[in-house]
RNA sequence: AGGGGUGUAGCCAAGCGGUAAGGCAAGGGACUUUGACUCCCUGAUUCGUAGGUUCGAACCCUGCCACCCCUGCCA
C-alpha cells in the first residue's frame, strides 16, 4: 500500500519543475480574494495581479514557503491553467499550501502540503496505476487530471497483458447505495461517537467488521457487489437484495440447529415423570455429509410463543387448542389444554404425545399439516439472541438533503431487539463466528460478547416467510 | 444561468442499428417433518419525452423535461 506521502520529494521536485516551465505561480491573494476572482458559476473568474510574476520570483518564494519562512496562508502555490473555464476546477487551483501540522507519517518534515488534485494524478501515475476508479462526484476533476498527467510527462502509452494503457486515466462510477443504510463516514461517525452504536464493528453498522461481526460471510458480500453491478447511474439498491445474498450463502453452509426466542412451555400430559427420549436430527437437510446429532425430549419442552394461539386465524397452521402439530424431528403432539396464569397470560400447555408417531418410525408417516421447532426444557442451555433490523427509517431513503444533516432523527427504533430464549448444548461450545440456522428462525451468528455462562448470537439474517399473522 | 453527468419494470441492471438478458422484490401454483430451501408460472408492444434519419431505432441526430455534481488554501 502507498500513500501521498511517499512521494512528497517527488511531488515537491515536480512542483518546482511546473514553475519553471510557467505552469504554476505563487499567489498571495488571501483566502477571500481568492474566491472572490474566482467568478462563480455562470460568470467566469479574472487572473490574480501574481499570475504573471517572473518563474524565479515564484521559485524562491515557493522555496522559502517550504523553509517554513511564511505563515499559513501568506502565500500559495497555483497552476496557471485558465480563469475563464467553464469548468471552475481548471480556475488556477491550489497546488500546494502552508500548513504547520504534525503528519501522520512523516511528522514535522514538511510545511507545505499538496492539494488532491495534484498529488491524485502524480501518485497514480507512480505507482503504475493504469485505470483510476473513483466516484461520480470527480467528473468535474478529470479535466485538470488529465491537465497535470499530461504536463508532468506521465501521459505514456504501457503495454500489460497485452493490451494497450495510455498512462493513469481517472474513470468514475456511482458510489454504492442501500436503502434504510447511511453510508457517509461523517454521519457514521457521529453514530459511533455519540453512542447511538456500540462502535464501528456494531452489528448494525455498514462497515466491513461490522458485517463480519453481524456474520455476513464474505462470498455473500462479494456476490451481493458483483449482482448489484457498476454503472454512472445515481441509484440506491433494496437491502433486500444483501439480504437474499447472504441467505442464499448461509442456507448452503450453515447448519440446522433449534433455538426457542421467545419460550413458552409445553408439558406432556400422557407420558411419565422421568420419560426421556433421544432422538437422532440432520445438521443439514440437503447436506447429509455435515452429518447428525442427538437431541434430547422429556416431558416438557419449549416452543415459541408464536407457534401457539388460543384464537388462531384461518389457515394456521401451528398450535392451537385440540389441534396437531409435529415436533421436528420428535413426535405429533395435540393441545389438550391451556393453563394460565393469575393475570390472565398463558403459563403453559398441556399436551399429549402420539408415541406412535416418532420420526423415522413407520407412524411417523402421519401427515399433520403444521411442524414447529422446539428445545427440552429440561436439557437445554439459555442464550441472548439480538435481533437486528435496518439502522435508518424508510424515511431516510427520501428525505431532504437538508433534513439529513441530523441522522439521529431518522434512526429506527427497531433496530436492536434483545430476547433471552433456550437452545441445544451446542450453541454454548460453539466458536465465536460461527453461524447456524436456528430452524424457523432465521442465520444466527455467535458473538464476541459471548461467555461461556452467557452466550450471544447475532442475528445475521431472518428467514424468509410466506406467513403473516395479522 | 455556465459546465460536467445520468435517465431501460417497484429496486438494481444487460443491451452499443436487426426487433427488450438476468437478479432482487411482488403475486399464483407444486413440493415440504423448516409457512425455509427447491421447482414451475406471471411481468416493459416498449426503453424520460417530442420529433427526425433509416427497410428497421433503447441504440444515430435535434429539441425539451427530470434528477445528481461543481464557486475549499477538503478529499
Amino acid at each position: 500500500m502507498y500513500f501521498a506521502s511517499d512521494y512528497y520529494d517527488k511531488l515537491y521536485e515536480i512542483a518546482e519543475d511546473f514553475i519553471k516551465r510557467g505552469l504554476a505561480y505563487v499567489d498571495e491573494l488571501t483566502p477571500e480574494q481568492m474566491t472572490e476572482y474566482r467568478g462563480t458559476l455562470t460568470t467566469p473568474g479574472k487572473n490574480s495581479p501574481w499570475r504573471d510574476r517572473p518563474a524565479e520570483e515564484s521559485l524562491d518564494l515557493f522555496r522559502r514557503m517550504r523553509a517554513g519562512e511564511f505563515p499559513e496562508g501568506r502565500y500559495i502555490l497555483r497552476a496557471k491553467i485558465d480563469m475563464a473555464s467553464p469548468n471552475i476546477n481548471m480556475r488556477d487551483p491550489a497546488m500546494y499550501r502552508i500548513l504547520y501540522k504534525e503528519h501522520w507519517r512523516t511528522g514535522s518534515k514538511w510545511c507545505i502540503y499538496p492539494m488532491y488534485d495534484f498529488a491524485h494524478p502524480i501518485s497514480d501515475a507512480l505507482e503504475g496505476i493504469t485505470h483510476s476508479l473513483c466516484s461520480l462526484e470527480f467528473e468535474n476533476h478529470r479535466p485538470l487530471y488529465d491537465w497535470v498527467v499530461e504536463n508532468a510527462g506521465f501521459r505514456k502509452e504501457s503495454t500489460f497483458n497485452g493490451k494497450i494503457y495510455h498512462g493513469p486515466r481517472q474513470i468514475e462510477f456511482a458510489r454504492l447505495n442501500i436503502t434504510r443504510t447511511v453510508m457517509s463516514k461523517r454521519h457514521l461517525r457521529r453514530l459511533v461517537e455519540e453512542n447511538f452504536v456500540s462502535g464501528w464493528d456494531d452489528p448494525r453498522m455498514p462497515t466491513l467488521c461490522a458485517m463480519r461481526r453481524r456474520g455476513y460471510p464474505g462470498a455473500a458480500i462479494r456476490n451481493f457487489v458483483e449482482q448489484v453491478g457498476l454503472s454512472k447511474v445515481d441509484s440506491t439498491v433494496d437491502v433486500a437484495m444483501l439480504d437474499a445474498c447472504v441467505r442464499d450463502e448461509l442456507g448452503n453452509t450453515s447448519p440446522r440447529v433449534m433455538a426457542v426466542l421467545n419460550p413458552v412451555k409445553v408439558v406432556f400430559t400422557n407420558v411419565p415423570e422421568d420419560w426421556q427420549d433421544t432422538l437422532p436430527m440432520e445438521n443439514h437437510p440437503d447436506h447429509p455429509e455435515m452429518g447428525e446429532r442427538n437431541v434430547t425430549i422429556s416431558k416438557e419442552i419449549w416452543i415459541e410463543q408464536e407457534d401457539f394461539m388460543e384464537e388462531p386465524p384461518k389457515k394456521y397452521f401451528r398450535l392451537k387448542p385440540e389441534g396437531e402439530v409435529r415436533l421436528k424431528g420428535a413426535y405429533i403432539i395435540k393441545c389438550e389444554n391451556v393453563v394460565h396464569a393469575a393475570d390472565g397470560s398463558i403459563d403453559h400447555i398441556e399436551c399429549s404425545v402420539d408415541l406412535t408417531s416418532r420420526s423415522g418410525s413407520e407412524g411417523a408417516n402421519r401427515k399433520v399439516k403444521g411442524t414447529i421447532h422446539w428445545v427440552d426444557a429440561r436439557d437445554c442451555s439459555a442464550f441472548e439472541a439480538r435481533l437486528y433490523d435496518q439502522l435508518m427509517t424508510e424515511e431516510w431513503d427520501t428525505a431532504a438533503a437538508e433534513d439529513k444533516k441530523d441522522v439521529t432523527k431518522f434512526l429506527s427504533p427497531d433496530s436492536l431487539k434483545i430476547t433471552r430464549g433456550y437452545c441445544e448444548h451446542s450453541l454454548v461450545s460453539a466458536k465465536v463466528g460461527d453461524t447456524f440456522q436456528f430452524l424457523r428462525n432465521g442465520y444466527f451468528c455467535k458473538d464476541p460478547d459471548s461467555t461461556d455462562e452467557h452466550p450471544v448470537y447475532n442475528r445475521v439474517v431472518s428467514l424468509k416467510s410466506s406467513f403473516t399473522v395479522k
